[in-house]
DNA sequence: ACATAACCGAGACGGTACGTCAGGTCTTGAC
DNA sequence: GTCAAGACCTGACGTACCGTCTCGGTTATGT
């Protein structure tokens, strides 16, 4: 398609930075509940009309906000196996947990996510993301004879990701990272050969 | 403070079926975000003010509506062996996501948790109960000497309720009854001896 | 459940009062372009929603504001001949213009009736009944044989209302108390049998 | 609308009448509410930034498109009596009652010199052009010593113009062009030695 | 048996946030 | 050096629910 811009004033990155940024802070400082379009303007001094023109909506901007302020990335471990390969993951993600900004943040977006259906296909392509990672890591296992080959590589996602999202909405049982291999061990006592 | 109940109308308990009834129908039939508090009133003729005097607020409203009219009593299986007991319960869980209108509660209910501190108790006290038919499941294998007795009996029940919760959300992948049996084999294979 | 009823908090004469009161004091300190919908609720202390729910729009309260505030009877003039009436009674109409604060606000009003159909009628109503006043004092005349019978009342009200308002609205020329008995005579110059 | 021709860019006399053909356009067709800036520049095709170079504010826009496409020139009638000059300049003005489109442009017109204190020298200047036309019709009447010399000029016009601008916005009554001689009498009977 | 007081409906109230719209200013790049 | 395109802030709009607060009327006790 042509991105035919034959003129106009352009895009302020300052504006856009500074809605981001408010967003980020809000949800960081405050939760969710505290992020309202209204308080991302009065906050970064951008229009509500800006913000209305670069994004859909809320839950759009609070998501490339999460992404891009908060959202660190999670390096793929290589230790060599897989189970030491899982066991750093797991101790990364687990480590989130630590943060209570970052817990509100991302337990609001999974809210959001539900109440909003225009939302969710983002938010799933930020948790796809995720999910790549640890995808890899099971494949290379497969390949190196550490895992059947015929192993449900989703499922298998799923009990990675499954208990710590579990964990982060429901409260029921703190993370902590020092439980990461244990955790790892569980998960691929199942999947070997 | 006295609280001498000196005489007075007795509460009515057509209204209080009329205001879960109103809820549990708005709420499968066109899902959380339908569901307002001026919505259960209109449709149960029950007024706000009686509403708000009965339940602190819309969440608990909506948690009692779930639990006593969508909520089915999950049965607690006995197979005679741990595997067959979880595959049962999983199998019959993961029916659950077969039903949109009971999906989309369980959505609903878990992002007003995540959304209303206040909530959150309510909601985890009814999420504590399922747990409790997996850990009295867990136990009874580790009794009967199918599952080693250091198993870390809260990450496993994480494990069962994780990925149904994880797939609810997300909507990434779909739960189908059918692959029970596997995902238990999955998360026993761990845990045994 | 049961019939229909007729409860229900009654209406609050405080935020009543307090919306016209701010409605009228913005209209004559600041002019028609300061009465806002939100300048009004800010003022008065009444919420936004209260303001529409008791009227539908802002015209509707403005001119309700006017007449109920800002406007003072006119009284109806007797001096025994319709001359010396429709002299005093213009007097007092051109009177007005020497008020600044009430000029602005008839302005406001007479431009919002061309903007806003639906505000028209309200205004018309009102003009209605001061044309009401001139009507009666011709016909006086008429009756007493003053004036001839075949007068266009019509248009002879118009001969005294048109150029009061055109004068305000344009503001070409003043509008003079002292001018009031040469208008009259103009006026019913060719009224006479 | 065309963009330049030759090398080095002259001013476009095509989107100067572009935007009042679009601003008188917009003005019969849908009325005053319709005119806007943005209305304005969507649809003849000129940027709002050129609109604010030509003109400072959209009411004087709006009068130039006024002025220049929908008023027509008012002939000045010489009947060779006063009387008779009045009924038909009277009669054409009425006219302008059956046009509904030139009625809508009128009272905007006069609604916007309200509301906005910078329109009202713009819009003054017009109406005085009309009434000049007037005035030297009555003074020849007195010239020709069918009028007293003593004749307050400016009352005299006012009673012209001030009906038809009366009836005009608040439409109480029609006007009729029929009427015209009637009220020309009405309105020298009282100006005669 | 009847007074008392809690109950219940209706709905008005002060609020918060929403998403939209037009105004008027400013910036960029094409011609 | 004009002009289109259009980004930007401002400020008001009217709507939807919230949770609280009267009202007037109702009904089940406890004395």
């Amino acid at each position: 398609m042509s991105t035919a811009r034959r003129g106009g004033r352009t895009r302020s990155p300052e504006s856009h930075e500074a809605a981001l940024a408010a967003a980020a802070d809000l949800l960081e400082e405050q939760g969710y509940r505290a992020v309202t379009i209204e308080a991302i303007a009065a906050r970064s001094g951008v229009a509500k009309s800006t913000l209305y023109r670069w994004w859909r909506s809320k839950p759009e901007l609070v998501m490339e906000a999460y992404t891009r302020k908060v959202a660190e990335r999670v390096a793929e471990p290589d230790t060599g196996g897989v189970e030491g390969d899982l066991a750093a993951f797991l101790a990364e993600v687990y480590r989130i947990a630590g943060y209570p900004d970052r817990v509100r943040a991302l337990r609001g977006l999974m809210a959001e996510a539900q109440l909003d259906p225009e939302f969710l296909p983002a938010f799933r392509e930020w948790v796809d993301g995720r999910r790549a990672i640890v995808v890899a890591m099971l494949e290379r296992g497969i390949a190196r004879g550490e895992l059947r080959a015929e192993v449900d590589v989703e499922h298998a996602v799923d009990l990675v990701f499954g208990p710590f999202w579990y964990r982060l909405l429901v409260e029921h049982a703190p993370l902590d990272p020092a439980d990461a291999p244990r955790h790892a061990a569980a998960i691929l006592g199942g999947l070997r050969g």
